[in-house]
DNA sequence: AGCTTGTTTAGAACTATTCTAATTCTCACT
DNA sequence: AGTGAGAATTAGAATAGTTCTAAACAAGCT
């Protein structure tokens, strides 16, 4: 599994490729959530791009990642009723939230396994999108998938 | 795949079991749930046991549901951020939701598939729950599963 | 009857997210 | 370079699903 980079140009292309502007507050907001590969939440990213832009308003950080999974550079990942955190590895993975800490790991996700999933659906459903999600302990220092520092 | 049939007893015993007490209000919820084997939200439940008692409160519905998940009676679904929706259906399965619709179906998930699930865990990680989802467009009268009216 | 503990209730509170309306920016076109 | 039209940003208000709070209620025990 490879971790496909994606530059600053990247976004840009793919903003005007979609007829969208590549805006300054798109543009750090992309930068900050590639630059630390976690998953962390519109609250957090808000704080992190701050930093970077003090007057960036909350308002445009959900606009701008609203965009960016429009543009599919980042994916929305939801556990039950907590904070939809962005996610910046696109390769398609599950999940798996750590209970005790609430941490989420990604889990590397063969395509012939999707393959296999996908066969489950009956005849007449069409899946444009498959989630996979896994609840439970992960043992301190347990580290996942192969592709990165998660 | 069989549809465990949970009888009113079957609540009490789990109820009292877990410390519980069998009230009304949880007898009423449990029964509404399970008599229309969809996939309500609160709010909807709310609307269903109304009618059959009418005092009752969106809070105590609340607190109903939340004691029958814990009870393991009722599953919990949630998708995107959309309102949490209660399925009483409890063997392990999959659910389709229609884009066009918002409607939630069923997915009949085998066991050996689940196993082979968990094999996608590096050591360390220790699932209790796992959670598959699809997301598309299911053409109009496609049945999903095999048990029961869904 | 009187405790004790668990449950229900109505309404307030909370929180993540979206909406609104005004302002500012970007960019294609002069 | 300047301008106009549409797009994007902003602060703050609004929304909605859910949880919290405090008071009333119920059901066993002693």
């Amino acid at each position: 599994m490879e971790t496909p980079v994606f530059t600053p140009d990247a976004l840009v292309k793919r903003l005007t490729d979609s007829g969208l502007r590549p805006t300054p507050q798109r543009e750090v907001v992309f930068k900050v959530i590639v630059e630390k590969r976690d998953h962390p939440t519109a609250d957090e990213l808000f704080a992190r791009v701050k930093a970077q832009m003090p007057t960036i308003s909350l308002a445009t950080v959900y606009n701008c990642l609203e965009t960016l999974v429009q543009c599919g550079l980042v994916r929305q990942v939801n556990f039950e009723r907590a904070p939809t955190r962005y996610c910046p590895n696109l390769c398609q993975h599950a999940h798996f939230r750590d209970e005790a800490t609430g941490e989420l790991h990604d889990i590397d996700l063969p395509p012939d396994m999707i393959a296999r999933l996908r066969e489950l659906l009956p005849p007449g459903f069409n899946a444009t999108d498959i989630e996979l999600s896994f609840r439970g302990q992960a043992a301190p220092g347990a580290v996942p998938v192969s592709h990165g520092t998660n």
